[in-house]
RNA sequence: GGGCGUAUAGCUCAGUUGGUUUAGAGCGCAUCCCUGAUAAGGAUGAAGUCCGAGGUUCGAAUCCUCGUACGCCCA
């Protein structure tokens, strides 16, 4: 016996007693446990940050993380679910000062970095808890208790096992980084920072002379006007615009277009001429209100190399002359030179750009390439005037102390004095200001940095990128691969607090650096002191975390004796590091390799992943961090290549590092690593398209979603109404949608069994000895009254092979990570099974007696649903678990498996599948709804029976099978009698059409006026021929062609007057004629539905039996009354029927085809429900 | 400014290597049916300049180019 199913049902109730369930009898685990020794499927967890609140793009990821796990388990594969929480970082610490109302560093450090870091890590779990709770509401399965953590010490000594690994191998490098900078402030901004904070301001826009040097009697311009002398140089500036002339004293180069035209001006009254770039030569001189006239042009690259005199002579008067060793040999001199650059541009400005690599990210990479061509110290040095208060420092006098943005006037001035300045206005444009001072312009400015060497390895990350399984495609070679091909190495170091410490330690005297591995290879430092900061802090505060020891303050304290220099102590760098690179080591910092026992064999096991998948802002992000580290640690092949000061050593397997021997580097050909498909994810947008934002209120907390409508629908709705990598509307209509759509479908078919199967004693545990288990089909045949497949009756047959189908189509989508598609085919059966099997085989399960027949039904629709709770476990877990437990360990206990997602998962029985049989059923169904619509056309009711219908069939391949399933086609027409004919020339006119894939490429060019000609054709004449001779002959203008059955397609159209509807296959016709025996039955029919109403309205049970009293004074309905009698009263279980009024109770009057009926209805006895 | 993506019915989205004057599905809407899955279920219908403009081709929603709009990432 199953146990009563609940007509209207509530999923969230449901599904708190299924989590509950789960979780008393360890659902989970015990998954896991039965796939002990099964090949893994390696998931790793990108680690979110647990001082937020999870909101719905977290549910996303969560659900599809939860989905492909879940699905592999079944599949009979282990996939250990390690979760994971990202811990350090400026989100942190951003969070903790808006707490303390605090913002800048210098606050932070007046505040205390110690209080400080305690209230980091204090906030950094604030919502775990939320978090735990959104986890298994959604039926996330995941270890969250024995999450890695990327603040705890046995992690970061991870991430320094790695950093040291980079550093020795010399990928770790000291550099300068521009960044935006508040000088005010003294710190950095993020990106995010400074976007916030752009406004439209007024700046000065200079038009500067750089006087260009004559080179002796170096030739001059190649390409030159006809007719004019050779131009000297010594008379000719370039003309540079910018509008930040506080840079200006900081210049070291000029940039030029290369393939950019330029023009040699002449100024109407002044004896010096300009270069600028020839498109922009006429909006100067509107500018400047003066006339310019070309006297040659030349092309950019001509310009290059050429030398200038700065507008500042601070560097230039003692570095001017300056030359060094250039790698390919030759000197050159090292600034002031016009270089080539692809960023000059001529939408504004003068197609000559002034470089300040200390004050442009863009003038920096200048700078950079510049100085590769130099051998080493040979190059430009970074020139930079002003000090990190924003004020200029002592190597430029004049401004010396003073704001730099306020001091551009002076510097104008100056130089309109000394002739240099050729035209000056304002220039309204966005620049970025301190988001926290808003009077504070932001400035660039370089830092110095730590940068890992990633550029060194920018083939292996493309190589490696090149076999991961990107969904979507696109990805691999666009937003990926781009940013790949632009790599540039990865800034590492950040001026913060909370964060990884960078491992490196500086001999305070000689500069000399070392990397440290771990804190007890600290410890075994010789004279190392300062660990006390951390014993009185934990002394006072005995509940402080253990992993603090190795943060901030506490490592900086930390101090021992340079090895370089007797006396000299050995002290920490005080940068920490972007935790991207945190949670990019996770692969190895999960088990704290490879300091943790058994943490090499852990990692060996889990690595690489099988599947990862984040959001699409994770590209550059987490899927970047991953691929970066694990290329750079484990590609290298042997010893050949790295950097300086590699050696064995230096490989990290010397004595005192204590890293153990292991199977990497990896060779090449283990590409991808460290995860081989990855599922990007489409951004959640909200309720109206727009971004999700709690202010504009246009989305739905998870937890309302949760109460309103359950997980389940949750589910669906992200896995089944759209690819995971397009852009998610979170529409709380569509997510209610997915109920009725599929989940209730379902259920109802589910209800539809349970009822009747109590009804009727389907007792499938009394029909199977021994253990059940998984209930799949083997066992199934082992039940008594359980017939094959292939005895059973077509429609049996039919469904069986859909879902068998829906399997085999299933398994291959999910396999491809499309779970989209494979939703698809779960509707498509779903809906086959309620609206087709169901529903045509109600009767079977209706009908009173044993048979064989009904009980054919039963065990083909128990399957059914057995395999549909396994099909739809991984993506609706808990509908999935409450249907499973009432099909079969309510009826079996112990011999059946506890859960669903301790089976296996259906593959789809390919001898079950009977491809001929769905098309033909799909034919029938075609038929059946063309017949419907010919009905609506001619406003026949289904009610009233007709005839005839009349099938005409494109093509006869299935004619024999249809005619043999008339009856079921009469019987959802209500008609007497079906007919399939071929030809059909009263009803159908023909049109031959070309098959054009087959005639295109033969034809070409002819297949218009074939087109044309077959358009004007009899349809029908042709076909007679075809049939007469297997082939038409016809004649195109440019000769004749001959077309074989193969090479046409024939469309039928019904003709307009009759009750006729078209599909692909064929044409249905009704015959509209209504006999009286028609009307009467018809008649039968609408009181049948009358007093079904009545019932209804009553309320009665499906057993309630019916004394029934019918008056009227159409002698019609009396007619039908007497001749139906028997019929009436079957079909509405009523077992007297009277044509005399009832004394009670008072009749219902009712309008049926137009005559006045009253029905006196009594409801006599309730049937017990027995089984 | 650059890269990537998206644009198909009122809404949310499909549309396989180019193939047929019938471009699909769900929701919503309209009309209707069924009433023994019943506070459900089903059918039918209306509704589309496939973003625009060029091009390639016998043939383009699909391929190419150029635009436009939106989104994301970066500058």
């Amino acid at each position: 016996m199953f146990n009563p199913v609940e007509s209207s049902v509530s999923f969230p109730k449901l599904e708190e007693s299924i989590a509950r369930f789960w979780r008393q009898r360890q659902i989970y685990e015990k998954s896991l446990a039965a796939r002990a020794e099964a090949p893994a499927f390696v998931f790793y967890d990108g680690p979110p940050t647990a001082n937020g609140l999870p909101h719905p793009g977290h549910c996303l990821t969560r659900a599809i993380k939860d989905l492909f796990p879940r699905y592999k388990t079944m599949r009979g594969y282990r996939c250990d679910r390690k979760g994971g929480w990202d811990t350090h970082g400026l989100p942190v610490e951003v969070e903790v000062c808006k707490e303390l109302g605090i913002h800048s560093k210098e606050e932070i450090e007046a505040y205390g970095i110690e209080p400080f870091i305690h209230k980091c890590v204090e906030s950094v779990f604030r919502y775990t808890k939320e978090w735990e709770e959104l986890t298994e509401r959604l039926g996330f399965w995941i270890h969250l208790d024995e999450a890695y953590v990327t603040f705890h010490q046995s992690y970061v000594e991870s991430v320094w096992w790695a950093l040291k690994n980079l550093f020795d191998r010399g990928l770790l490098y000291q550099g300068h980084k521009i960044v935006w900078w508040w000088a005010q402030g003294g710190t950095a901004l993020s990106a995010g920072e400074v976007g916030q904070g752009y406004r439209e301001v007024a700046d000065p826009s200079v038009y500067v002379r750089f006087p260009l040097v004559e080179e002796g009697d170096s030739p001059i311009f190649a390409t030159q006007k006809s007719g004019q002398s050779p131009m000297q140089m010594h008379d000719t500036d370039l003309l540079v615009w910018t509008t930040t002339p506080w840079t200006l004293p900081s210049n070291q180069f000029a940039a030029v277009k290369p393939e950019l035209e330029y023009s040699v001006v002449a100024v109407e009254g002044e004896s010096r001429n300009l270069i600028m770039a020839s498109a922009l030569v006429e909006k100067i001189a509107a500018k400047s209100k003066k006339d310019l006239a070309v006297v040659s042009t030349l092309i950019g690259s001509e310009l290059v190399g050429r030398r200038y005199v700065p507008p500042f002579d601070y560097y230039y008067k003692t570095d001017g002359r300056r030359q060094g060793k250039l790698k390919t040999g030759g000197r050159e001199h090292i600034a002031w030179r016009v270089v080539a650059a692809d960023f000059v541009t001529t939408d504004s400005g003068t197609g000559i750009v002034h470089q300040a690599p200390a004050f442009g990210e863009v003038d920096y990479d200048v700078l950079t390439a510049e100085q590769e061509r130099f051998v080493e110290d040979n190059g430009p040095p970074l020139i930079c005037s002003v000090a990190p208060d924003g004020t200029f420092t002592a190597e430029t006098p004049e401004f010396q102390g003073r704001w730099v943005k306020e001091a551009d006037g002076d510097i104008a001035r100056q130089m309109r004095a000394e002739g240099a300045l050729f035209h000056q206005e304002q220039y309204l444009h966005d620049y970025p200001f301190c988001w926290r001072a808003e009077e504070d312009p932001l400035i660039q400015y370089p830092r110095r940095s730590w940068f890992i060497r990633t550029t060194q390895f920018k083939d292996k990350m493309l190589a490696n990128n090149a076999l991961i399984n990107w969904l979507p495609e696109h990805i691999q070679d666009g937003r990926f691969g781009n940013f790949l091909e632009t790599n540039v190495d990865w800034a590492l170091s950040r001026e913060r607090y909370w964060g990884t410490p960078l491992p490196i330690w500086v001999c305070e005297k000689t500069g000399y650096m070392e990397a440290v591995c771990c804190y007890d290879e600290l410890m075994a430092k010789p004279g190392v002191d300062g660990m006390e900061v951390w014993r009185e802090a934990k002394q006072k505060n005995p509940d402080l975390s253990d992993d603090l020891k190795i943060h901030k303050p506490y490592i900086d304290a930390v101090t021992y004796d340079s090895p370089k220099a007797p006396g000299a102590r050995m002290r920490r760098v005080s940068e920490v590091i972007d935790c991207w690179f945190d949670s990019g080591a996770m692969p190895f910092a999960q088990w704290g390799y490879p300091n943790q026992e058994g943490s090499k064999e852990r990692f060996a096991a889990q690595f690489p992943a099988d599947f990862i998948s984040e959001a699409i802002d994770q590209t550059r992000g987490w899927f970047y961090s991953l691929l970066a580290i694990s290329t750079l640690l484990f590609s290298e092949e042997g010893t050949g290549e790295g950097g300086r000061n590699q050696g064995p050593e230096a490989r990290g397997q010397g004595p005192g590092t204590g890293n153990p021997p292991f199977p990497f580097p990896l060779p090449p050909s283990s590409y991808p690593h460290p995860y081989r498909n990855c599922v990007v994810l489409g951004l959640m947008l909200g309720e109206d398209g727009g971004k999700m934002s709690k202010s504009k209120r246009n989305y739905r907390e998870p937890n309302e979603i949760f109460d309103r409508y359950g997980a389940d629908a949750l589910r669906w709705f992200f896995f089944a109404n759209q690819p995971p990598w397009t852009s998610i509307r979170y529409s709380e209509q569509s997510i209610k949608a997915t109920i009725p759509e599929f989940l209730i479908k379902l259920w109802n078919v589910y209800s539809f069994f349970v009822i009747y199967a109590n009804i009727d004693g389907f007792d499938p545990a009394a029909s199977i000895s021994g253990k059940a288990g998984r209930l799949d089909s083997k066992v199934l045949a082992t039940a008594d009254g359980y017939r094959s497949i292939l005895e059973r009756g077509e429609l049996d047959r039919w469904v069986l092979s859909e879902l068998n189908s829906t399997a085999t189509a299933v398994v291959q989508r999910m396999d491809r990570y499309d779970n989209y598609a494979a939703c698809g085919r779960l509707i498509e059966f779903v809906d086959a099974l309620s609206n087709w099997y169901v529903r045509r085989s109600r009767e079977r399960f209706w009908s009173g007696e044993k048979s064989t027949d009904k009980t054919d039904a039963y065990w083909t629709l128990y399957e059914c649903l057995l395999s549909s709770c396994k099909l739809i476990a991984p993506f609706v877990p808990f509908l999935a678990e409450e249907m499973w437990q009432n099909l079969t360990v309510a009826e079996f206990g112990g011999r059946a498996v506890e859960s669903v997602h301790l089976c296996d998962y259906p593959a789809g029985e390919k001898n079950v599948i009977d491809r001929l049989l769905s098309e033909r059923m799909a034919v029938v169904r075609e038929i059946v709804s063309l017949g419907r619509s010919a009905r609506m056309g001619a406003k026949l009711k289904v009610r009233q029976p007709l005839a005839l219908v009349e099938v005409v069939l494109a093509d006869p391949v299935h004619k024999g099978w249809l005619e043999e399933h008339a009856a079921l086609i009469c019987d959802e027409l209500n008609v007497k009698q079906v007919e399939f004919t071929q030809r059909a020339d009263q009803y159908i006119t023909y049109t031959v059409l070309p098959d054009l894939k087959r005639l295109g490429p033969r034809l070409g060019k002819r297949l218009p006026a074939l087109r044309k000609l077959l358009g004007q054709a009899d349809g029908g004449k042709l076909l007679a021929e075809l049939e007469e001779n297997g082939k038409i002959e016809l004649e195109l203008p440019d000769g004749p062609v001959t077309l074989v059955a193969d090479d046409i397609q024939i469309r039928l159209q019904a003709k307009e007057s009759w009750a006729a509807a078209q599909g692909k296959q064929c044409v249905v016709v009704l015959s509209t004629e209504l006999t009286d025996e028609l009307i009467a039955e018809g008649l039968a029919r609408e009181l049948v539905r009358a007093i079904q109403d009545i019932r209804k309205s009553r309320n009665c049970l499906y057993t309630d039996r019916l004394k029934v009293g019918v008056v009227t004074d159409s002698k019609e309905i009396q007619l039908v009354m007497n001749q139906f009698e028997e019929y009436i009263k079957s079909q509405t279980l009523t077992l007297e029927f009277t044509s005399t009024p009832l004394p009670e109770p008072e009749p219902v009057e009712v309008t049926v085809a137009g005559h006045r009926v009253k029905f006196y209805v009594n409801v006599i006895f309730h049937r017990e429900v027995s089984n």
